[in-house]
DNA sequence: GTAATACTGAACCATATGGTTTCTTATACA
DNA sequence: TGTATAAGAAACCATATGGTTCAGTATTAC
């Protein structure tokens, strides 16, 4: 169906489990071990493991694996691009109003021009 | 399965679709019919109708039927919790990395220590 | 009045998602 | 050496997602 064309696709969907979200909020306070994760969340061992599989395959974190535990951490990027759609879509979007605006401006000036011309 | 506590997994959600970040920036260009849209993104006046509904549900567009045409334009808020999110975690996770680099530093200053006591 | 247009709803389809259980493997610990 | 622990793989399950087709309704145009 739909192929990953576009990697924002993969990290705003990454973002949109609540779960995920607070993985990364718990990461950001202190590395965890998938156990240490799972439990916070009230998951089995295996259904966290899918969710760091998901945020590590974004590059959202890191995980290495020493002796049985596997620790994970926070990526080295955050949401660069992310943050940079958003806001160009919010200057667009501001834009969009602004113009907007302008015409009203306009609109209440001819009013104005008018209103006077009664008098 | 996950209801919707959080109005940010719908939102994100939202965002995570190709398409659909598409139509929003058609949108902010201009207002678009449905048709103009479906015509825009290949697909099917149903399929369009679709993403135009979750758009409209999670308040990015609004939408207004006159006639037999139904005219979509961008909604009163752009992504102001979104982007809000994304920027404390971004804070927050600035703030896990400052901490680590304090920590080198401190580990620098005590090889810097070491390695004048060894002259 | 008839035909074309624009949308809407329902049913359907394939694949994705978020979770589970169950079984294996590797490591740590007594 | 034997047992408990941490993780991983595989299969399975219910529901969600992104799309389609097909049929119906309302509106516009000729």
């Amino acid at each position: 169906m739909v192929q990953y064309y576009n990697r924002l696709d993969a990290s705003f969907g990454a973002l949109a489990d609540a779960t995920r979200r607070g993985v990364l909020v718990q990461l950001a306070q202190a590395d965890a071990s998938i156990s240490d994760l799972a439990n916070t969340f009230r998951m089995t061992l295996t259904g966290m493991k899918k969710h760091v599989s998901i945020l590590e395959d974004v590059g959202l974190i890191t995980t290495t694996k020493v002796g049985r535990v596997r620790t994970c951490r926070l990526g080295a990027r955050a949401f660069d691009d992310e943050a940079k759609w958003l806001e160009s879509y919010r200057q667009l979007w501001a834009a969009r109003f602004d113009a907007l605006d302008s015409v009203l401006e306009e609109l209440k000036a001819k009013d104005q021009n008018s209103e006077r011309q009664k008098r």
